[in-house]
DNA sequence: GCCGGAGAAAATGAATGCAAAATTGGGATC
DNA sequence: GATCCCAATTTTGCATTCATTTTCTCCGGC
């Protein structure tokens, strides 16, 4: 009853053989992130185990990991459920982000090499591009790499973890909403000046400016949840 | 995972059985922290188990949910080891802790309950009382004590989770090394200064030295972590 | 008709078993 | 004497199995 994902004989790549629990962590974070589970609804393990073509063990290491995130939560002896990400919670996520963006503004232009900067105009321009056609999905995308790129180049890598952890769960948010696509339009201006402030070295504005962006997009994605939960 | 075993009723006869693998991973948490186990040394699970005395299944568990909290890393085929915890790393860690210390400190005056203004002032009449005795262990308790309450005040969920791995990191190194006495009347003093901007309300003053006062206890530490490790 | 309880079915928590991979040790070769 | 290679042992990854616990169902009592 494998699922035929047992390929240990990759002849062509001497690709690294898949540890499952790793893969089975990600999909299932996946699975909840595009809601494609209902929240607070118990989901038997071997209906997962079934859908994942894994047996139970793996499966459980990954619940015991997607707890430990704040994906799921376990209760003893009866089951796991998807944790509701409601409208507080959200909040609660851009209030942190938004003290670690500010952060991240006052130390970036001290510490961010030229290919950093470089690899981030990149990233800048094919947002641009993403915005003029109107390509919501792909500038989502590519809007976190844009911010994950600002994060590393501060070269720490507990920021970096902890901000990797915090756009995993504001996607699940984004995901489970419309994205207005006039927010494009606005996220594309404020990253001009953040480039612009990142360009001249100027610390205390990018912070600002940062944290300003992190707030409106927040409140954007707020007023866009808080609507359809209606 | 604040060390509540106060509520759930619990009958009071049966001996309690909590979830295995939720104690391993504070058992191991707790070896971990205090430096029981060498770091970047391999340890066999086996080994593992018969010290904790359960079987591989939950310690394996276990180790995932550490690896995935930063404690260990599980390299494929080959083994958990202990991360080690160096220098560079505990910069990082408490550079982070100074943007959500700083966060706290602007956005607590607003939010503060009277209930929890008076159980943080019993908090920091005890460390005073543990600084007059020379009590650094019971200080060191104390003083996390104090700083999550202050975390726990301003009412956001994400705040208190990630201040809580921070500090849980920033554990090991305090415990790696010999804390200077000397640094108990610096960090009382600083308390104070601390005390009275939040009994003032004073949002940024307090945001401030919240921040200073993070700041110095990393250089501290950094620099009896750095001097130990010659 | 509604509620409560005993038994059955199913789900979870943990232990054991088995195959694959890695480490170790020994021996042959240079 | 050192190095390389190959088999034996150990260890890891995952599946399966066993033991509780929970949930569902059905039956009787009120």
């Amino acid at each position: 009853m494998s699922g035929g994902s047992t390929l240990t004989l990759d002849a062509a790549t001497d690709t690294e053989r898949p540890i499952l629990h790793t893969q089975v962590i990600d999909e299932l974070r996946g699975i909840i992130t595009r809601g494609e589970l209902a929240e607070g609804k118990r989901v038997p393990e071997a209906a997962l185990c079934e859908r994942l073509g894994v047996s139970r063990t793996p499966l459980r290491e990954a619940l015991k990991v997607l707890a430990a995130e704040g994906f799921v939560e376990l209760r003893p002896n009866r089951g796991a459920v998807v944790v509701p990400i409601d409208g507080d919670a959200v909040a609660a996520l851009f209030e942190l982000k938004g003290a670690i963006e500010h952060m991240i503004g006052l130390t970036l232009p001290e510490r961010i090499t030229p290919a950093e900067l470089a690899h981030i105009e990149a990233i800048h321009q094919r947002l641009k591009a993403c915005q003029q056609r109107l390509d919501a999905p792909a500038y989502t995308l590519g809007n976190h790499a844009f911010h994950a790129a600002l994060a590393a180049a501060i070269h720490n890598d507990a920021v970096v973890q902890t901000y990797s952890t915090l756009q995993q769960k504001i996607l699940r948010a984004r995901l489970a909403i419309n994205e207005d696509p006039s927010q494009l339009a606005r996220s594309v201006e404020e990253h001009e000046g953040i480039m612009a402030m990142l360009r001249a070295g100027a610390a205390r504005d990018l912070a600002f400016r940062l944290e300003e962006h992190n707030r409106r997009t927040g409140e954007a994605i707020l007023a866009q949840l808080r609507m359809t939960a209606e």
